[in-house]
DNA sequence: TATGTGTTATATCATTAGTATAACACATAA
DNA sequence: TTATGTGTTATACTAATGATATAACACATA
């Protein structure tokens, strides 16, 4: 899988690099069990700190998307709370609707963008 | 309309500040041409520096929600450039809904948090 | 024994967030 | 005119965060 970091962007390179993993799970281009780089190689590939992306992967094991231990390095595994993901989803989509709201993006716009949205997802 | 800052967030008072002024829009609390306190009375009333309110404000002005001026200070006043609106709620959301399809959130399961949460909306 | 995992510990530097004090330009009311 | 109230700018300081760098550790495996 492809990761592409904005070094211009004012987003942390941590989030960043644990955005495109997210996006690359809902986009199956990494599946449950699969191996990520190791730290040092995908800084490496990168060009940045190893612990930039240790950071990163830390992270995603704290939110339930890996795990990691010192044989197979770190490792997707989704780990499913349902009820945590849906009030995570409702606070954030809380403000980011509102600011829509604010700039006259009806409703039937917001689902037809959602609809769009999940469309890309390759499920 | 009551501000509500938590000091305990890992999120910055001056981005607290503008959610919670967007939401108040979003909720009709606020309304177009209405003023908002002086960045001095807010920020005693809050309890947080003048320069911090000042730095929501001057946020809020470049993002298109405010008009500031010396007569009336503060006055709400929305800049709508559907466009660009369309093309952040798009972004903003690809990483939200992506989170939420690894979590399991089914697309019909989104669009019913995004119902509630227009429902919620005072339009 | 050597290598490759994640992990932890320091240290350094740059940037950002927040506070503090002060002053400025301008509009308005007394 | 004078005084007051706007946003705005400038400067300085502290604390926290992001990113880098070097080094070492515990553990698994070839």
């Amino acid at each position: 899988m492809i990761i592409e970091i904005d070094f211009n962007s004012s987003e942390a390179l941590y989030i960043q690099l644990r955005n495109q993993i997210i996006l690359g799970i809902a986009n199956s281009k990494l599946s449950e069990g699969e191996s990520l780089p190791s730290v040092r190689d995908l800084a490496d590939n990168i060009g940045i700190n190893m612990h930039t992306v240790n950071k990163a992967y830390a992270l995603l094991k704290q939110e339930g998307y890996l795990k990691l231990d010192r044989r197979n390095g770190a490792v997707i595994c989704i780990d499913i709370d349902k009820y945590k993901a849906y009030k995570e989803l409702m606070e954030q989509m809380t403000v980011t609707l509102a600011k829509g709201a604010c700039k006259g993006i009806t409703r039937q716009e917001a689902h037809k963008v959602l609809d769009e949205i999940y469309d890309s997802f390759q499920l």
